[in-house]
DNA sequence: GTTGAAACCGGTTGTCT
DNA sequence: AGACAACCGGTTTCAAC
């Protein structure tokens, strides 16, 4: 039930590298293919390995902005919550929507071709919302880390 | 040099499974395996993919609490960004970290265990720091969304 | 857990249209 | 640029230790 060693091990080399062989791997840690490929199946299974993907090169694609947004929610309708929550679910722009503790009510990070693209993308499908009291933006100028490697 | 509607249907499959086949991807698209592939190798090569990866299951592995943090560093020292940067980048628990707009600094994204395990990491890792001057911490009470996805 | 073998299947390459 | 065919290498499953 519980990855030992070897098996996080294993897990840290595919959260780095997807694509290496189970021989690549095998080898790395000192033991033969079939008990790595026999964990591999097995964290799979049980769900440590979510999905396996590969991750765009997001100005490659033109997809230069990224902004981090604070919304409000207008709490009088009870509605609110779940009308977001599916609203922004559906939205491809939103990579990432929390709900989180303190002043605001929720953080998105939205990605956008540049400033204008955002603020297309706010006028249309934010700011129209009737669940929404208020919104901040703030603009990434630098990404400093970006990873999605798990400390394990 | 830009991708084509088939090459970004490519990567807009690859980023949603990094496993599928060849093959398969090829009979989604109604093409023979060799233009697939040649495609595929196409897109890495220019670094339209950045990498291939396996997504973990947090919680699976104990790191059940996202936390966003706002800093603000010390402007008089002119080493304090340099400094924040490479020290963020060096710590395995925070996954993203952003130079945004507005009236903080940095955005940043950490991974802990509990909120205990991180209140241990803020005060080992990041109150310590000379550049710091203020920061304030917004616990994720609930993940509407996440994903790597871009929109192409 | 290791080794070795066998079947299978996808990736890779060359050639042709 | 796409289709077809042949080869190579990794995966998968098995047996035996």
């Amino acid at each position: 039930m519980n990855p030992d060693a070897t098996d996080r091990t294993i897990l840290r080399l595919l959260q780095s590298n997807s694509q290496l062989t189970i021989k690549e791997i095998a080898s790395r840690i000192n033991l033969s293919i079939t008990p790595v490929h026999d964990r591999i199946r097995k964290l799979e299974r049980e769900g440590f390995i979510d999905r396996y993907v590969a991750l765009l090169n997001r100005r490659k694609l033109g997809k230069s902005l990224i902004v981090f947004c604070n919304v409000t929610l207008d709490k009088q309708r009870k509605e609110s919550f779940e009308e977001f929550n599916e609203t922004v679910a559906r939205l491809p722009e939103v990579l990432e929507c929390s709900v989180v503790s303190g002043n605001f009510d929720y953080l998105l990070k939205v990605v956008a071709d540049d400033v204008e693209g955002y603020n297309t993308f706010y006028q249309q499908n934010l700011s129209v919302l009737k669940s929404v009291l208020h919104i901040s933006s703030f603009f990434v100028m630098s990404e400093v880390k970006s990873t999605t490697e798990l400390p394990i």
